[in-house]
DNA sequence: TGTACATCAGTGAACGCGCGTTCACTGATGTAC
DNA sequence: TGTACATCAGTGAACGCGCGTTCACTGATGTAC
């Protein structure tokens, strides 16, 4: 009874665990990150304040759960919205990236704030956020590798990049593979430099862009804002030659 | 003397304001906007902490104030970079206004993040806002426009906006013309939709990948950063047909 | 199966702190005749 | 020019609040023989 014993124990950990982060959520789509507090979190859970600290030794540890929690959040997102288009619909799957990254921000805009918006002051990232940091950027890439494999990219008109530049983006294919986890790591040889940096460029417009009207930037300038998405994953596409953009 | 003696409370006045904008801009760069504490403020000034409440009703009063003055930070440091080059030099011109509200950013990077990071909860920005907020934008649509009236943008292949989207453009159009401030309406008569698109979306680009560099999110991805916003900007003026792109 | 012991979750009081804002006040500066 | 009055800046004590974290503790749950 060994293994059992200890697995109920952590089983009811496991789930206070959770219990814990989904009040503290539901705090913060409501006060954003500096207004979220351990004692009202407990305070709502019935429990002493003091009690936290059996499940995060800190605030920080805890927002630490929250940020890779919605990392993994859009990333979960988009990796389902993607994965429901036929694999050969190139410039389909990349709008269902463009799409369901901008409606998961809708849907939870504190959490989004807090991974995408201002760095909360004298917090630090820890590395294990890097991984699921990475998802939706992984997606992208998996696209114009799948077309690079495939039909191959359609020469475009771009602008070069400096030797320095170049360099970054040669990094990043090999820098990639390290982190990448689950079998998500695209094949990333097939890329060249311009491609890389076409994608980041991409992955760049698509959270300014997301940002910009979730953070009021938009207000009385971009109304029609799922079309204007869809408009700039279109020319992303486009420059990067996808087939069909 | 009624003017000169009531003048020189006035200037006394106006100097202590700026002397407590001073301090707290300082104080939001160590601790960000969620860290700022009127008391500190005041403590460091050698005034009593109900002494504010002269020059600024509430704490969201004074971050207003430094909100309009960041906005007003940025499109200054733009404003003057871009009207240092010669006025047909298009390219120039828009590279110009890239590389200062980076480096603007680089030198304030929490007063970049108080008004293109999270908004802070609670806080509503109020109509005055708007005006300062514009200036970048404004200039990026002045080189347009001038190359609209001059040389003529060069034809070039976009993808089609939506009805939606064209109509915003449009509105865009006439609502500038209301907003703009000092002379500095260009005349948007001269720009059709795709254009103000155009313009729309490389203002996002800029913030996008600024805000990606100063958020951490290119961290060990793009090193170069300065080539790569060099290249955005050469992009984004290319997809709108500046001549020399 | 029963007992002695170890592990662990959760408590509640306390520490030490800082905050925004109000209010009745003092004293200096400006105004009007 | 001199005097009575009004305006205003700045004070300091107080209100009422909330916070993160520590620590010695109780009691229940699990473990080993």
């Amino acid at each position: 009874m060994v293994s059992t014993s200890r697995g109920i124990r952590q089983r009811v950990r496991d789930e206070l665990t959770k219990e814990i982060k989904d009040v503290a959520r539901r705090h913060l789509s409501e006060f954003g990150a500096p207004g979220l507090s351990v004692r009202a979190i407990t305070r709502e859970l019935g429990m002493a304040s003091s009690a936290v600290y059996r499940y995060f030794p800190s605030r920080d540890a805890l927002l630490t759960a929250l940020i890779i929690d919605a990392y993994e959040g859009v990333g979960q997102a988009a990796r389902s919205a993607e994965s429901a288009c036929a694999r050969t619909d190139y410039l389909g799957r990349w709008l269902a990236v463009f799409r369901s990254v901008r409606g998961w921000a809708l849907e939870h805009p504190h959490e989004y704030a807090l991974i995408y918006g201002s760095p909360v002051p004298g917090y630090v990232a820890p590395q294990d956020t890097a991984a699921p940091a990475a998802h939706v950027a992984f997606l992208l890439a998996g696209v114009v590798i799948d077309v690079a494999m495939g039909p191959g990219l359609e020469p475009h008109v771009g602008v070069e990049p400096s030797e320095a530049l170049r360099l970054d983006a040669l990094k990043q294919v090999t820098d990639m593979a390290e982190v990448a986890v689950d079998g998500t790591a695209p094949a990333l040889a097939h890329l060249d430099p311009v491609a890389v940096i076409g994608v980041i460029d991409a992955w760049t417009a698509l959270f300014g862009a997301v940002s910009f009207e979730l953070f009021g930037h938009y207000h009385r300038v971009v109304e029609a804002r799922e079309d204007h998405l869809d408009r700039l994953a279109r020319v992303t596409a486009r420059d990067l030659g996808l087939p069909g953009a």
